[in-house]
DNA sequence: ACTCTTTATCGTAATATTGCAATATTAAAC
DNA sequence: GTTTAATATTGCAATATTACGATAAAGAGT
């Protein structure tokens, strides 16, 4: 046990849990926040933006990767993220859904 | 270590990742999607929809409850719960926002 | 080749999460 | 008051996450 069992769930609800297990430490908002401040992609900097160790913001970036929310281009010695648009789409698209149709069903009990 | 530095972000990543964190698990997913499908509020039937133990759904319910996800006001000897529509729009309004931004900025090296 | 800078990986300790059996609680139904 | 049904809590084992020091890797500049 402890393990999540995945396999009972289907693909969809998986990946949007994914998604928001990775969205899901403030250290990785804030990440996603520089990302979308700073006007370029080119990056390198964003250790120094954080208080945490250089190897536990490479960590959280290799889960926004992994997620899929971020992409990162070698750029000579330094390296290039930038936010993936399709991930958060996805994510926006979902929750935009749930709201519409919260907003449609008006029964409210509690 | 070990505990995540909360004391470090700001209040509002914090409660973001507080929320993405609680919807980042399948089985949660599915108990918001579920609160979402049933027309009325009156519940009471969560733990026979997931392939899960009841302590373990009871768990996830709480957890969804303290994240302000969902509301339960108890009915008798069932529990009514429904989806916190504040909380929801929070989310979505965070994500709109991180869209509409990533829009506007139109450089895209990566 | 050597050094510097940047990022990744390894190893490990502290803590958190996941899942469930057993048990407790609570209120309706009898 | 006893039983029944629904939900919560406790306790515990398995696993995952978080964080960081130490170290490795890899390109840039000298």
């Amino acid at each position: 046990m402890g393990a999540t069992k995945t396999e009972h769930f289907t693909d969809k609800q998986n990946e949007i849990a994914t998604l928001a297990k990775a969205l899901g430490h403030p250290a990785r908002i804030a990440i996603m926040e520089y990302l979308l401040k700073v006007d370029t992609c080119i990056c390198g900097d964003i250790v120094n933006e954080l208080p945490l160790a250089q190897p536990t913001v490479s960590q959280h970036l290799k889960e926004l990767k992994n997620a899929g929310l971020i992409k990162g281009d070698i750029e000579g010695n330094s390296i290039c993220y930038c936010i993936d648009e399709k991930a958060l789409n996805k994510i926006q698209a979902y929750f935009g859904n749930i709201k519409t149709k919260l907003e449609k069903k008006k029964i409210n009990c509690c």
